[in-house]
DNA sequence: GGCGCTCGTTGGATCGATCAAGGGGGCAGC
DNA sequence: GCTGCCCCCTTGATCGATCCAACGAGCGCC
């Protein structure tokens, strides 16, 4: 029953209102009001309409505990929140999980932060797994050989992975990405039909995937149009002064016009070494960045940056997620997003 | 039962292992194995090493909604996911969401985000509430007069603020909160060592009491060491080009050589003047901005920024939030954390 | 009018944990 | 040897929803 008391004259619930409150009070059985609820179409439209202004005067929302109790769900996404790194320009995480928090509160579901140490990296997963917490998983951090994606597959958990299996072709799980190669295809175009021919590349280490997928949109597009890459590319550690180190010294051995790169944190090394020159980005040289984040957007110049679509990437999780989760069989088993271009004044 | 079923050689549990499982097989009833989770002290030492031992080896994790249910607690902690605006440098949300993920994680509980749209500002806080899916929530958006905080008081909601409650003098909730003033205290301070005397302040429009907060660090400051202060202040939107001509204005007409900014955005606006102007940031103008956000960390310069203690500003609401829930008297009504200087080449 | 069928409704059981009492064994005391 | 007491553990009830099987009213058909 759902008590109430006078507190401070204004009459407050202390038991919340449950069911058989609202059975009671409109004159039928729980299931019925359960049905008004789950599954409208299985009452008389005089009865749920009875039923529903009875839940609407006394306030009822069914009791999540018992529901997920039940029914064996918990209506919960659960997904590991791993800060962006002090020092680099990739917020993407921001942006990316309110729009998975948006998509999912329109499925019905919401999202379950949680950390993990990095001694444990399942720790958490496994947790949540085995007390039925959560009902799937989103993985974002699917780099190299990352344990999670092989250990939820091995326990059959549900869960989408935003990024590609890259190095493991036995990994049969569902994944949503962005075309980075189609990012940088569309960036490196973007600097040809500005007239610019010697551009240059500056990407992360070999061992990234990621980075040369990024780094062939480049390669690709220079050599589709006839246009050289010897010298023009260089490999380097995600930080600003190592965007800054490799911007001087492929100015000084290969003079380009333009510089196209994996991340907005190397294109403010670029941009910190036009500064020292003297030179003016985006007249007298071109950068574009990758990821558009705040850095790019406040830039005073304006970074020109290439924009993952982050929003369709929750949207698209979510949608596969919902199918996992109803067995329906899965369309297909990765989706990939094509990606935008924010252009501003340094291109 | 906790059955399982042989499929492809591993043994996968098609219903996990529930507690009457263990105590089964552990030879103890079901409150017993209970109490070894939740009252060890309760049992023999020998037979709690017993439970404990068939636990791990039945791999047995408490049902969260069961427990959920029977406790009426949820060990999730409500978070109002607000993204950073486009175009600002505001990027707080990303570090205090990741510190509170942390802090609650260590205080057994996790966060649960949503989204609400702007039309019915307590409509997610209403849903969770009613159904019982959280214990309390971490309210954010503590701006002028913002409805939450009051809603949720009227509900007995327990929940703590981060942010003061700056017009009403009758809110009566908790809340944590960094001092803003203390901050642009110590960027006025730190430029005023380093030899300034005409220190400009860039900062919001008068109707943000934060941005007031913030000003009266500069303006205290100023006039402690008897420096000054007239046509030296400018207030205005919260977007980089605003900044921008508040600079070149500023520069004009009252020759300050040093500026406190009330944000990164705004001090990115300084920034771009500075640059149009041939000025070097840092040598022949000092800057300080506010947050210590990705772009003040990344810019090729370096800003220096005032650094919101986010991590204990994390802790501290999550201790408090523990207090509220266990019904032990809060010891105080606000905290007031004090921010740092992260000093950088801009200064 | 009786039969069978459909649709809506009903009471009981269930999910898996914790709460609130109740029971049994061992040990000390007389 | 019996009683009393305490400690440790067990048993039945409960949280609030949904699932299940069965029941009852209304209707059409013969």
């Amino acid at each position: 029953m759902g008590r109430s008391e006078h507190r401070g004259g204004i009459q407050l619930p202390v038991t919340p209102t449950t069911l058989a409150d609202v059975a009671e009070r409109a004159g039928v059985s729980r299931q019925t009001v359960s049905n008004a609820v789950n599954k409208p179409d299985l009452l008389r439209p005089d009865t749920l309409e009875r039923v529903r202004q009875t839940i609407a005067e006394l306030g009822y929302s069914p009791n999540r505990a018992a529901r997920n109790l039940r029914t064996r769900t918990s209506s919960l996404i659960g997904l590991r929140f791993t800060p962006t790194q002090e020092g680099t320009a990739n917020a993407a995480m921001d942006r990316f999980v309110h729009s998975l928090v948006e998509a999912s509160e329109e499925a019905g579901y919401a999202v379950l932060l949680f950390a993990a140490d990095d001694e444990d990296p399942v720790g958490g997963y496994d947790n949540l797994l085995r007390s039925t917490a959560v009902d799937a998983f989103v993985v974002t951090d699917t780099y190299l050989g990352n344990p999670q994606a092989t250990w939820l597959t091995q326990q059959r958990a549900p869960f989408v992975a935003f990024g590609r299996p890259w190095d493991d072709d036995a990994a049969r799980h569902v994944w949503v990405d962005v075309d980075g190669a189609a990012g940088t295809r569309l960036a490196t175009q973007h600097l040809i039909d500005r007239g610019h021919t010697r551009i240059a590349w500056i990407g992360w280490r070999k061992d990234s995937p990621i980075g040369e997928d990024r780094r062939s949109g480049w390669l690709t597009t220079m050599h589709d149009n006839g246009l050289p890459t010897t010298g023009l590319a260089s490999r380097v550690e995600d930080v600003v002064h190592s965007g800054a180190e490799a911007a001087a010294v492929l100015l000084d051995e290969s003079a380009p016009t333009a510089f196209v790169c994996a991340s907005d944190t190397l294109a403010m090394g670029v941009l910190h070494t036009l500064w020292i020159r003297q030179l003016a980005p985006g007249r007298d040289i071109a950068v574009v960045g990758f990821d558009d984040s705040q850095v790019a957007q406040v830039y005073p110049v304006g970074l020109t940056s290439v924009r993952q679509p982050l929003e369709d990437v929750a949207v698209e999780i979510v949608r596969t997620l919902r199918q996992l989760l109803s067995h329906q069989p899965v369309e297909t088993r990765g989706v990939l997003l094509e990606p935008t271009l924010a252009i501003r004044e340094s291109s």
